[in-house]
RNA sequence: GGGUUUAUAGCUCAGCUGGUUAGAGCGUUACCUUCACACGGUAGAGGUCAGCAGUUCGAUCCUGCUUAAACCCACCA
């Protein structure tokens, strides 16, 4: 037999492990003998195939896998589908770059070239991913692993994109998108990050025709002012009203602007009068089009000015072009002031480039549509339920009001769209099957990375094949869990495809957590140097303690300030278990003990204490409450079974009656036994292992299922009798601790008990009191002694005045709490109205209070 | 502007639909190299539950306001 090390090491533990499982298709879904299991079902939100796992998806991860485990030993047939994303703009982003470093382009090599490159990275990846997803201790089903832009994917993409398309649910049109102009593409109202960034507001002279009167127009984006179509002001501006009509002279480019009216226009905002630029402008595009002014685009694609400026500014950037232009204007004596303002300025989430909102003609999906038939089933008895369940509201909320979703990217990794120009007709055909390429043109943009991301819960499913096994058995998803980050991106668009397409929320609930932050509570990032690497720590401290460390210290939807701190007493707490574990093994001595006639009333104060707990983890636990189930069984563990049960067996275990040692053996056991199991989905690793040194169990812990209440029921006397011991052992350890003596110092007691309560303590008080002389007394008659529920304890001393302090105190707090009940009893509202219960109970604590006091006082 | 969250011990956080002597870990003090564990043990110290009102017999918990912090959405040129 195989001994256990005296401290728990990773590395050994790990070693082997995950292989082991996989070859006994534990992950697996689906298979044969689990066909009359109850179906339960999650997919991993896709990783990005652009680089290394970091904290977030370690916790993300960590938690369904955890949640995966624990509804599989509860008797679940459990699918935990992998997938990884191609993430169209991540991902090309990072294969050009890395092309530029050898010194090629994009544009030299061509789509099918670069598509290749591309591929060749997504391989790569995804074989660091898979790894990492191993050392992660995920549970996955990887036979059934998914990619968002394989063949099986593009097929379903087409059809849901013909589908939309065909009922007018898509359509191509032309309006003011977000541009990124360092990765050249149009970026959906997600993709743009609102910060706010010092800038300046410019006011400039707009004079009339007749150059006499100027009026004051205020902007933050002078180089737009070439684009410029008109000046407008509110009808209702008294200021004003005068010029409607009139014309002004545009400082930037000497054309003349007529003056209009617009609502839009906010009197009391800056001047009050306002530059209408169509093209550069969502509002402005908005006014143009009640007013039909021209739109004029002055921008190329990399926001660089274009031929519809003046030739000097022609190709310069943006930004150099509006410092220069602000030069000129002031030369011409048209500047009047330039303020420092900070205002909120958008951003690409990918490139971190100032967003160009652009005219431009993109795709769209009607989101206002699809949005209704998903608010109406949250509105309904078969809606999704959120925990916590304020993120019901903030997803309802968003559906609300959600803009029309651009859907086009000017990419060329991702799923092209499937619309087709005849080139000689140039009538415009949307197909599922390409098209002969000598007659038809197809649409060189891609769609959005989210588009098919968002097909996930079901085309990961097999759908459209709606007979596929994994369709009929898995789909809707049992739960979705995911970070807060992404209920926008991903969740709502997932509610309102599968919505669309299966008439049903694709997920029966949704599971939200927080972000990872460093210990202060500040995001990890690269600049500030605080990221902690989740595979640093597997490699340090291990894949559990990771684990453990991430999924037990949150509160569901909150942020986690993660930090060295936790991970170390993770590490320590599973060392405790790792210890507890090799002494009971010993004890054990590799036979199962299998009866237990003679239960110490230790043994049965146990088990009451293992059955409350697994009652409350296996509430909290089905409420995703993984940190509250957690702390409940670190108390068990830590605090119950090793500080005060394990070294209470040491009394049983020496007894000379074959029957109570065996008891104590089987307790130990089993309660060991049980709380690897429910520690299981936590540390899947450390348990396996020292399952495996368990005598005569099961090939895994995976074949085990989760504990029952252990049916030995413990009477009160056996609960009281146990905390009596406890607390005597507490006040004497306390005694000698203030009187400084050592803890092993002798000391004589009394006691005050019935011969048959004294014969079962004796041995215990003896034990752990290091007593040289312990005398039973039908009445003890000293001064000073302590009051426990089953007996009465005198320490026998020479110096009493700490024991005098001590009792003074404890007589002191007793009386505060009996005036405390006192006045609650007394209170007439109270006795009216506080429920019966709760006055009994009241009452029989006052009770107890007064007969505790009164043992002291006589 | 709209919305959400947070405020509990020196630090990081629990407190499970209102009644507890308000808890844990780290840190800290004293003691212990006791035969599972120094990645340990024992015993302590440490809290006006941000503030003010209200509801209630009773509020850390519910309501309102105030203060402080974080986040999300929308956005004014």
């Amino acid at each position: 037999m195989k001994e256990m090390k005296p401290a728990f090491e990773h590395k050994e533990v790990e070693k082997g492990k995950v292989d082991f499982w996989l070859e006994n298709h534990y992950f697996e879904a689906n298979l044969k003998e689990n066909q009359d299991k109850p179906p339960f079902s999650m997919i991993i939100p896709p990783p990005n195939v652009t680089g290394k796992l970091h904290l977030g998806h370690a916790l993300d991860t960590t938690i369904i896998d955890i949640i995966c485990r624990y509804k599989k030993l509860n008797g679940y047939d459990v699918l935990f589908l992998p997938a990884m994303d191609h993430a169209g703009i991540a991902t090309q982003a990072k294969v050009e770059e890395k092309l530029a470093k050898e010194g090629k382009n994009k544009y030299e090599m061509g789509r099918d070239a670069f598509l290749s490159e591309a591929w060749k990275w997504k391989d790569e990846y995804a074989s660091h991913i898979r790894k990492q997803w191993h050392a992660l201790g995920l549970s996955m089903d990887y036979t059934k692993e998914r990619f968002t832009l394989d063949e099986k994917m593009n097929k379903v993409v087409t059809l849901v994109f013909k589908t939309l398309y065909d009922k007018g649910l898509i359509y191509r049109g032309e309006r003011i998108i977000n541009w990124d102009p360092v990765l050249k593409t149009a970026l959906s109202d997600v993709e743009v990050i609102y910060q706010e960034d010092k800038g300046k507001f410019y006011y400039f002279k707009y004079w009339l025709e007749d150059k006499k009167e100027y009026l004051t127009v205020a902007t933050t984006r002078p180089e737009t002012m070439f684009g410029d179509q008109a000046v407008v002001i509110n009808s209702k501006d008294k200021r004003y009203l005068k010029y409607i009509g009139k014309k002004v002279i545009n400082p930037a480019n000497n054309q003349l602007l007529e003056i209009i009216a617009d609502d839009y226009v906010d009197p009391s905002f800056g001047t009050g009068v306002m530059k209408c630029t169509p093209a550069s402008d969502p509002n402005d595009f908005e006014i143009a089009k009640r007013h039909n002014l021209k739109m004029v685009k002055i921008m190329n694609e990399d926001a660089s000015l274009n031929e519809n400026c003046p030739s000097k500014y022609v190709g310069l950037d943006r930004f150099k072009a509006r410092d220069q232009l602000v030069e000129d204007i002031k030369d011409n004596g048209n500047l009047i002031k330039i303020e420092e303002i900070l205002h909120n300025v958008g951003h690409s989430e990918r490139s971190h480039s100032v967003v160009e909102p652009m005219l431009s003609k993109q795709w769209f999906v009607k989101m206002s549509v699809l949005a209704k038939e998903v608010m109406k089933i949250q509105k309904s008895k078969n809606k999704t339920t959120f925990f916590p369940s304020r993120f019901s509201k903030i997803f309802y909320q968003w559906l609300e009001k959600t803009n029309d979703w651009c859907i086009s990217r000017q990419l060329w990794w991702g799923h092209q769209i499937p619309v087709y120009t005849n080139k000689k007709t140039g009538k415009v055909v949307c197909s599922l099957t390409p098209l002969d390429k000598e007659k038809y043109e197809q649409d060189s943009d891609v769609l959005d990375t989210w588009f098919s991301s968002a097909l996930a819960p079901f085309a990961f499913l097999n759908w459209p094949d709606k007979n596929s096994q994994l369709y009929k058995r898995f789909f809707p998803l049992s739960l979705m869990s995911t970070g807060y980050d992404i209920i926008f991106f991903w969740v709502e668009r997932m509610a309102i495809d599968g919505v669309e397409f299966n008439s049903v929320m694709p997920f029966k609930e949704v599971a939200i957590h927080g972000l990872v932050r460093d210990e202060k509570g500040r995001k990890m990032s690269k600049t500030l140097g605080n990221g902690i690497d989740p595979f640093q720590v597997i490699d340090e401290y291990g894949c559990d303690v990771l684990r453990y460390s991430l999924s037990t210290y949150g509160t569901p939807g909150l942020d986690i300030n993660y930090s060295t701190n936790k991970i170390k007493d993770s590490r320590n707490f599973l060392n405790k278990i790792w210890n507890a574990s090799r002494y009971i093994i010993g004890i054990i001595n590799n036979n199962k003990p299998v009866s237990a006639t003679k239960l110490s009333f230790f043994d049965k104060w146990i088990i009451s204490r293992f059955n409350d707990t697994l009652s409350n983890i296996k509430k909290n636990m089905n409420k995703y409450e993984l940190g509250q189930a957690a702390s409940y069984l670190y108390k068990f563990i830590y605090d119950e079974f090793c500080s005060q049960y394990l070294e209470y067996t040491k009394v049983s275990l020496q007894s000379e009656n074959k029957e109570i040692v065996e008891s104590a053996k089987y307790t130990l056991y089993t309660i060991l036994k049980d709380v690897l199991l429910i520690l299981f989905p936590f540390a899947p690793f450390i348990c396996e292992e020292i399952y495996s040194y368990l005598p005569d169990e099961k090939k895994s812990i995976y074949e085990e299922s989760y504990p029952t209440p252990i049916k030995i029921s413990a009477s009160k006397n056996d609960v009281e009798l146990a905390l009596s011991v406890s607390d005597a052992i507490k006040e004497i350890r306390n005694f000698k601790s203030t009187n400084l003596l050592s803890p092993n110092a002798p000391i004589s007691l009394n006691i005050e008990a019935s011969e048959k309560v004294y014969s079962q303590i004796f041995p215990y008080i003896q034990r752990f009191s290091f007593a040289d002389k312990i005398i039973r007394l039908d009445k003890i008659d000293a001064k000073h002694f302590v009051v426990l529920p089953c007996f009465k304890l005198e320490m026998i001393s020479s110096d009493t005045s700490k024991l005098e302090e001590r009792k003074k105190k404890t007589i002191e707090n007793l009386n505060n709490e009996i005036s405390k009940c006192e006045n609650l009893l007394s209170n007439k509202g109270f006795l009216a109205k506080a429920p019966k219960q709760k006055i009994e109970e009241e009452k029989a604590k006052y009770a107890k209070l007064k007969e505790e006091l009164n043992s002291y006082l006589k």
